[in-house]
Formats: structure tokens, sequence, C-alpha cells
RNA sequence: GCUCCCGUAACUCAGCCUGGAUAGAGUGCUAGCCUUCUAAGCUAGAAGUCGCAGGUUCAAAUCCUGCCGGGAGCGCCA
């Protein structure tokens, strides 16, 4: 209904849709109107005061009125409208919860989570996991084709010390599918190097022996220990509603990036320096362009200090940037790609911005469609989370805990629920408050992980979206016979509720632009704060408005359960 | 030392991109509301030098500069 407003006034001052689009704000108040124009800027063009320029557009609006429009006044400097509550209302009741898929149809990859293989997933790991399958989901709303990519580190020195560690001090132990078991190796490792410097050469040498693959014993532990890992994140990412399309590994790109970094060699572009394969990124006069994560406030086209970057250890062995290079040209020729987003930590930002700049140094033509949507990390109150030192809380024992929790939640308000579905109930509650708790808080922002607010689900939390949605479906289940839908006079509650809904497309269209889940969370919140009044203040069953308002129930079980589905959350009918 | 991110109520945050009318939530606290659609809910109240200082503007939490505080990164981890 905006557009209403906008074409009014755009047409009478002289100024273009889109910059009066621009102009129109939603008023801080509901008695100022649903929409409001600011008459500052057109002082000087106009050549009177700001105030009186507002009072004169109200009085000739108001005589004659356009159809959805139902009132113009003025308030100071700004032109105050009102829209008929009743037209938006038929409105929403017609296209809630829609998104227009504008023929984006692009192929779209998301690389995201990049779980390493023989290290803990600690609940550090569930943001950019979230982060990533909630913009496939978007993408997806758009009309786009999605493929999922993981692209994990099965290999390099991790994987090394955890081989090396197991083997001199753990053989006696079997093999175990139980991630907290994998962690403690990895972590025993890094204990064991801290005290001992010198036991890193050891560590050194199965790190070349498994690059070149000549060892069949390591090579054996290695596939082995490698499938227990991935297995253990199957289980995982089932749980968080994701999974991929597309799986790639450290391995395949090894050797590649060897030949990579040697032709870069060749090209001049790379050089080896006290025995190492680096790209000199320190100083570069050549242009360059911004591909630094949506989030970082100014585009900078002056050239920035992108410091040195290595590409081959000087035992010749391959560092993780020489595999990104290989990896990033292997996806375009694997899918026509027409964009591939990176869901990588903002700890690594230097890091990606290397990585491009270094496709442009190359010539890599795709380089443009490649973005970077970063992430803050997840703290313990204590520090940095970490899967070298185990100093994080792994995702295996957090799950327990919180399900139980929602357990013993779901027990005391309802009975009768067989094992089964107590379970499943509880599961999906579980994985809504950890999932909305990693969405809902701005992309560049550090999130301080406080069991104790974690297992919280009063207030603005997963479970209370989760909550509003059942109490919806509640009353949609309880309806006996359909009544006819009758727009009578509108209460707040209803209106504001009206509003919320209709803005939904809005918010996610922005959502997507910005690649920022963090928006629809907001929504969503907001949406189910609004309905939670709305049913306090308005009863929908045996009431003269039973019709239409059992359409606005309807209307907004179908946004919420979208936004959230945006997120990659699941609902419950009833909990 | 250099680069990037963050700094809003006691606590956790939204709002900043795209500047506008008395700065919004949640938690906690105080006081109410379950014989009517699920109280994981709702209503009301107390609570704020929007880190500090300049600048741009008719107008700054929002844009620019500097400083302070916290975090991350800066050659062989990923």
């Amino acid at each position: 209904m905006k557009d209403i407003v906008v074409k009014l006034i755009a047409k009478e001052v002289g100024l273009k849709m889109g910059d009066v689009e621009n102009l129109v704000e939603i008023p801080p108040k509901e008695d100022m109107g649903d929409f409001a124009f600011p008459c500052f800027g057109l002082a000087k063009k106009f050549k009177s005061n700001p105030m009186k320029i507002a009072e004169d557009l109200a009085k000739k609006f108001r005589k004659e009125l356009p159809k959805g429009i139902s009132n113009v006044d003025f308030n100071g400097a700004y032109v105050n409208f009102f829209i008929d509550k009743k037209i938006l209302a038929k409105g929403v009741l017609a296209g809630a919860g829609v998104i227009e898929k504008k023929a984006r149809g692009e192929k779209i990859m998301v690389e995201f989570s990049q779980a390493n293989t023989h290290k803990a997933f600690h609940v550090g790991h569930i943001r950019g996991t979230s982060v990533g399958e909630s913009l496939a989901r978007m993408a997806e709303a758009f009309g786009n084709s999605v493929i999922r990519a993981n692209y994990q580190g099965d290999t390099g020195m991790h994987v090394a010390k955890w081989i090396w560690c197991y083997n001199k001090y753990h053989k006696k132990e079997s093999l175990k599918k139980d991630e907290s078991w994998i962690a403690g190796i990895y972590v025993d490792a890094i204990k064991r190097l801290t005290k001992n410097e010198k036991l890193q050469e050891e560590v050194n040498e199965i790190n070349w022996k498994l690059d070149s693959g000549e060892d069949e014993a390591l090579n054996k532990l290695w596939k082995e220990t490698r499938k227990l890992s991935l297995d253990a994140l199957e289980i995982i990412y089932k749980d968080l509603n994701t999974g991929f399309d597309k799986y790639y590994f450290e391995s395949e790109v090894e050797q590649e990036g060897k030949k990579a970094a040697k032709d870069l060699v060749k090209k001049g572009i790379a050089k080896v320096d006290e025995g190492a394969t680096i790209i000199d990124l320190s100083r570069r006069d050549d242009s360059s362009k911004d591909y630094s994560a949506e989030h970082s406030g100014e585009p900078n086209d002056k050239d920035k200090n992108l410091g040195v970057w290595v590409l081959l250890r000087s035992d010749g062995t391959a560092l993780y940037s020489a595999k990104d290079i290989v990896l990033a040209q292997k996806k375009f020729e694997d899918y026509k790609l027409d964009k591939g987003i990176y869901v990588v930590a903002d700890a690594q930002n230097l890091h990606m911005l290397q990585l491009f700049k270094t496709l442009e140094l190359m010539g890599f033509k795709n380089v443009d469609k490649l973005k970077h949507r970063a992430y803050g990390l997840i703290r313990l109150p204590t520090g940095k989370m970490s899967s070298r030192t185990g100093d994080n809380v792994l995702y295996s024992d957090f799950k327990k805990e919180i399900v139980e929790y929602a357990r013993k939640g779901l027990s005391e308000r309802v009975s009768g629920l067989s094992k089964n579905e107590l379970d499943a109930r509880s599961l999906v509650i579980a994985v809504a408050a950890i999932k909305y708790s990693m969405l809902k808080q701005d992309m560049g922002k550090t999130i301080v992980f406080d069991k104790k607010e974690a297992l919280r689900f009063e207030g603005d939390t997963g479970p209370y979206l989760l909550y509003s949605y059942a109490r919806a479906s509640s009353i949609v289940r309880k309806v006996k016979s359909k009544k006819a839908v009758k727009i009578l006079d509108l209460k707040d509650s209803e209106v504001r509720l009206l509003k919320k809904i209709n803005s939904f497309e809005e918010i996610v269209a922005k959502a997507y632009e910005n690649l920022a889940p963090n928006l629809i969370a907001n929504y969503a919140f907001e949406l189910s704060q609004m309905f939670n009044e709305f049913y306090h203040s308005c009863p929908v069953l045996g009431s003269e408005e039973e019709g239409f308002r059992l359409k606005l129930v309807d209307a907004f079980r179908i946004t919420l359960k979208k936004s959230l589905d945006l997120l990659g959350i699941d609902v419950l009918e009833s909990m």
C-alpha cells in the first residue's frame, strides 16, 4: 500500500518515485498514521517553510483521496497518511506469506559449515551451519536453484596430529564413532605438542607420509577415522535440518593445490621465500575491488595491504590457501554457477580477501560472482571457543542437556504423549532454541555463549515462536463450522497484526539482499508478539468476527511458518 | 605496530546500510491477569550522558574524523 502513497506524492511534488520511496517512513506512533512524508527537503524547492508545505499538501490530498487511503493529515512538517484498514485486511488474507519468485532463476552455491574431520563439532559451529542453511532457503524461495556445498578438512596438519597422537598414546583404545572421543584425542595431541615442541617433528613426518600416501597402515587408519568423523557429522546435520548436495574434501584438492601454487610461481605471481611458496599481497598498485563481507561498511576502492599469503610449506605440502584457490575454480567447473557464497567466520576475513585477490591476479573471471558472508564468532565467557584446546562446549553434550530440558517442560504441560512423540517434540523445541539464538543476532556480532541464557525458553527465544504457532494452530483445530468472513471494525491489535503480516515479503527481500537471516528472525519474533497481543484481546471462536479472525489466525500461521522455514526451523502443531 | 569488527537500560540485544517527529524489545525487578481459543502467554511500572570529543546537516544512535575500551586477524593451523 506504500506504493499508492509514493505515487501520489511523486506526482504532486515532482520528485522521482524512487526518491519519494526512500523518504516515506512509518510514523513512530499509530495515531500519526500509517505512512508519513517529511517536507523538510521541499523547503528550498518551494521557498516556503516545511510546516506550511505539509499543511498545504495534506489539504490538497484530502480533497481527492485515492482508493486505499482513508485520510491524510499533517503534523509539524509531516504529511501523514492513513490507510483503509479493510482494504489492507483483504489484501493480507489473500496473500499471506507469499514470496513472489522474481524469476531470478540463478544457480547459486552456498558453501557452509566446513566442519573438519578429526575435530570437535562444538556449539560455535552451529552458527555458520545455521546461517548457510538459511541463506540457501532464502535463495530458493526467490526461485533460484541452490547447491549446498560442504568443504571439509579431512587432511592437513590437524589430521596428522590426531593420527600421531592416536598411534603413539591411544593405540589400545578401539576406534569409536563418538564425537567427544574423537575430539578428545585431538585435544590430547595439542596438549602434548604444547608441552614438548620437539614432538612436532614426528607430526610433520606423519603429515608428509599422509600427503605422499606411501604408508599403507597410515592410509588405512586415516580412511577409517575419517569415516567415523563424517558419519558423526551427518547425524548432527540431520538434527539441524540441513544437508548437502555436494561434499568437497581438502584431500581432493591437495595435489592440485600444490600444482596451482607452482604454476603461480612460474607466472611470477607467487615466489619461493625461505623455502615456502608465498604471494606478496602487501603492496599492489593495480586496481582492486572490495570483496570484503557485506557487513564491512565502507566500500573500498583503494588498495588494501593484504600482507603475505603462504601457499605451500617449506616441505612442499599444501596449506589451505592453495587448496582454496583450486576449490574456487573447481566449483565453476562442476556447476555453471551464477553466484558462489562462502559462509565463513569473520576471523578469516583476511584469508577471504587474499583468496579473492589472488584469483583476480590469476585472471579468474568468475571472481566477481564470489561473495563472502562473514559472521562473528561464538565465544565462551572465559574466551575463545577452540577445538584445539578443548575449551569449548561440544554440540552433542549441549544437545543432550537442552533436549532434556525441553522434555521436562513438555511433560509438565501435556500428558499422554508417547515416548516417540515426546522425543520428537523435545528435539524440535531444542533445535528451535539453539538455531534461533544463533540466527537472531546481527551477523557482525560476536555471541557469548551463556548456557543459562541458552536454556531459557521464554521471551525472545525459539520456543516462544513455536508456542505462538502452536496456539494459533490450536484455534484452527477447534473450529466446528466455517463462518462467513465479515470485516467489522478492526481492533488495534488486529491492525497491528495485519500490518506486520503484510510486511513479510519486504523483510525477506531485504534479508536476502543483505544475506542477513537475523532480519527474518527479528521479524518472526515481532510477528509472534503481535499475534499474542491479538490472542489476548480478541477472542476468535464464538465471536461475531469469527470468520474473519479465523482467517487472520491462519494468515499468521502461514507467515510465521514460512519465516521459520527460511531460518531452517521446524514448527509444531501443538506443544 | 598495522588492518577489520563491536561499544545503545542492571544484563542480552533491535534500530545504523538508505539521517527525521518523545530511542525500542527480551531478561531480571515491582504490581496485576488462568471457571472462555495452551500462563513457554498477556497488561502496567521503574530503568538510557545511544563509549568520549569534534565535524557535516534545517535535523545525527544513524554519515565523516580523532580518541578510549573489548574482540579478531596480520608467513608456513584451518
